[in-house]
DNA sequence: TCGTCATTTCATTAAATCGCGAAATGACGA
DNA sequence: TCGTCATTTCGCGATTTAATGAAATGACGA
């Protein structure tokens, strides 16, 4: 086996996980993702105009949001839309309390 | 009441959450609280010295696991001694599940 | 009270992050 | 193929965060 009980070195969150906790730990990206509430799906440009932001810093926001594991991506015609991924959510949620259990 | 199924607005993560996921968000601090796995109980000398790191450094980053949430300390004579908070990591993954939920 | 040990606070410097406008990319319709 | 629209990428200055050593604070024992 290879850990027992009490693993005496566990380990670091995965990468992914260290990703999501980054892309939430920012108030600005709080708000972002609360745009996408009740299974909202929304352009980049409609994220912008919302939030009274500029084009290209919404862009950036979602692209670390997703890359956080918290939005997907598709993309229609010229526009691309985004949406909460709550599968990934959830079990990047659960990875993380895996390793709050682990660890303490 | 205050809130439907569905709300149109909801908030964002109360200031408290906010700091738990800054101080987690670094890799150095999820360093740092590895090393209460098992309900260690550490100092700042121990921390400092286990991970090679100044002891003001670690001091800060005990300070600010702390300040989010995820420690608690105890001074015993001239040394404080800092361990995981179990109960309040739970409560504010809680919490963080809560606002992801009612977020997406 | 003095001296010492452990920790915290402070000031500084280096590195990362943020939001922006401008330019580049990609996709579609004429 | 060209022009246009939506998005992404790039480069920049401004703000924030990180780590460090030195100085200040707090607590104990002689």
């Amino acid at each position: 086996m290879a850990t027992a009980s009490t693993d005496p070195n566990p380990p670091l969150p995965d990468e992914a996980t260290g990703r999501f906790l980054k892309a939430l730990a920012s108030e600005a990206r709080q708000q972002v993702m609360l745009q996408f509430a009740g299974g909202a799906e929304l352009s980049v440009g409609e994220v912008a105009e919302r939030l009274q932001i500029g084009q290209s810093t919404a862009s950036q926001q979602l692209a670390q949001l997703k890359d956080g594991g918290l939005l997907v991506s598709r993309r229609e015609a010229k526009t691309v839309y985004y949406r909460a991924d709550k599968d990934r959510i959830g079990a990047v949620l659960d990875r993380l309390r895996a390793f709050l259990d682990g660890c303490c």
